[in-house]
DNA sequence: TCGCTTATGTGAACATCGTTCGCATACAAT
DNA sequence: ATTGTATGCGAACGATGTTCACATAAGCGA
């Protein structure tokens, strides 16, 4: 809990390149992902402005690290969904891709850095691992019920799943379905949908 | 073509609120929506930063024009691949999702505009009329193949099928998905995609 | 403990951005 | 021609990202 500028014990921060990335989620949760402001982080950490750079490159750089820990949340998530369906013998690919939609609905500003392709680095190695481990688990959970012939690229159905779920994702962060709605009932759209697209996720 | 800076006969411009769109349009396409500036657009069109005030309220309310305008184009495309669709007596539901994945594809800044709620008035009344009609279309365009119990809502296979769509544009031009890819081969992985969709679009 | 090196934070500056405001200019209607 | 209204201008303001010379702390071998 270094983020109070009170409880700054000096000169040193400590932690600054860790704080500058928790002060970019509040902000970003707060006010959304356009209003994070470099100044406004270092503010929040008690900080001078310049001071961050010593640990990015630029705020582009900062934007790119939020992006990759935002991707291996949601990595986990969909894990932790997958294994909690096999436990449970419910349907594994429908468990993991209400995963992948709660996570935009939760946390709109993650998913959007996620993909903010104009603002991040999108060739930075961290980030470019964080997508690949995203893209593995996507592969692997929804490759659970259909078969997978291709090991490295997406096959028509494993595309057309992610695709449905990004998609729709998308779509209720920033499209005009359901806007009015709440969350659940967008979940429940969601379910529906997943239900839907069954038949041809079938061999 | 009044955007010349040179073309500019005297102090008025005649149509600076349409010139003003299509600097939107240039720098967009050229330097991608990020880099789209006021000050850049007026000094693309010739007038002074100032003057774009008196046909917008801020350049967020700009950006939602150009936002409006991209997204009839995109319904014009899509109304008119469903015709030729049918003349051919195509697939109009190919044609349909092919146009709409070929149009992100083409421009992605118009596409990324389109959809951009952070940085758009995104209750505009204009704005607001744009998606309906793209929305409109799409429930047609999809549904023919489909029928329809619901008129004013999308029922789960209509939105499975947008959101399988519009979530394979997003993952082209922002995403993971075929980055080093030539345009022709995307086309393809989406044309494979959506005949994957259909086992589940038939009743 | 001392002194040296390296890592980290500071403050003042700069260019650029969106935006405002009083003023200048052109057009339209009487 | 006069008047009123729409439109464009220029100078200013605060905020932003970024740089750079400098200040301070931490790490470490002596």
């Amino acid at each position: 809990m270094k983020r109070n500028p009170e409880k700054k014990r000096g000169y040193h921060h400590g932690n600054l390149a860790e704080s500058l990335l928790e002060a970019v989620d509040e902000l970003a949760t707060q006010f959304g992902l356009e209003a994070v402001t470099l100044r406004g982080c270092a503010k929040l950490v008690g900080v001078a402005p310049s001071s961050a750079f010593r640990h990015y490159a630029d705020k582009r750089a900062l934007i790119t690290a939020f992006a990759a820990r935002a991707l291996t949340e949601l990595s986990d998530l969909m894990l932790a969904a997958a294994e909690r369906a096999r436990l449970e013998e419910a349907d594994p690919f429908r468990a993991v891709g209400l995963a992948y939609i709660k996570f935009a609905l939760d946390k709109p500003a993650f998913f959007r850095a996620m993909w903010y392709e104009e603002g991040i680095y999108s060739s930075d190695p961290d980030y470019v691992a964080a997508t690949q481990k995203l893209a593995d688990h996507l592969r692997g959970g929804f490759a659970n019920t259909l078969e997978d012939d291709d090991e490295k690229s997406f096959n028509p159905r494993e595309l057309l799943a992610w695709s449905a779920v990004h998609g729709l994702a998308n779509l209720f962060i920033d499209g005009p379905i359901a806007r009015e709605q709440e969350k659940a009932e967008k979940m429940q759209l969601a379910a529906d949908m997943l239900k839907a697209m069954k038949p041809a996720l079938a061999g």
